[in-house]
DNA sequence: ACAATAGGTAGGAAAAATCCTACCGGTCAA
DNA sequence: TTGACCGGTAGGATTTTTCCTACCTATTGT
């Protein structure tokens, strides 16, 4: 399992709606999720093999299918990267807010 | 203005590398910038470029240095992307949690 | 005006990502 | 067991990304 980071695994379009396919239709076999690409089979299987190795996604072996879920302790962990920011962005706003009324609400 | 989005502007590392020192120092010049790289510094500008293309930094000429800050509105479309899936995790929480003693706890 | 400094741009090499067709193995149904 | 189906892997072409050195422009201080 070469261990792909979730920013790396994001950074593709097909891979994104991949996530929100199985988001909102839940598990999907590989052929039920191509349909829904302009792309061939092999190559999307390339894109959940790379899902697969950021943890992403898990897959169920369910007769001759293989039944792909979402997996979202990498999203986690990109909420938690993203924390500090949002830190930083309410700082922000909360030193407008005190330049706009000089009074401090808190 | 090539307008890159921001998964794309988050997938090197060097670029993540780049918003925590804004984040956590207020606005730099390229050259500061450039010394915590171990990298030319004509490729951390073609970094820093991508990330204004993304918006996520904003430039301002002060004399011969530019100076670059974090902007984070990006970020928000990223938090805002996340969102769904942070209701799909919950969810899928609370469906254990019931799972695990069968009276509801909200 | 001239040298030094800050930093962007050009051109190109090397590596990685993306996509394809062809092929292979496993499972199911007749 | 044999054929159809599901889906992964191999090999390779093309594009994109990443990085470099060389060079250019703009500002500042002397």
């Amino acid at each position: 399992m070469p261990d792909v980071d979730v920013f790396t695994a994001l950074a593709n379009p097909a891979r994104r709606e991949v996530l929100r396919l199985l988001r909102d239709g839940g598990p999907h076999p590989v052929a039920e999720l191509a349909r829904r690409f302009d792309m061939s089979r092999p190559s999307l299987s390339e894109h959940l093999r790379l899902l697969k190795d950021a943890g992403l996604v898990t897959e169920r072996r369910a007769g001759r299918q293989r039944l792909y879920s979402l997996r979202t302790e990498p999203l986690r962990e990109l909420a938690g990267w993203l924390a500090p920011y949002e830190r930083f962005w309410q700082d922000r706003l909360h030193d407008l807010a005190n330049f706009l009324e000089t009074d401090d609400d808190d």
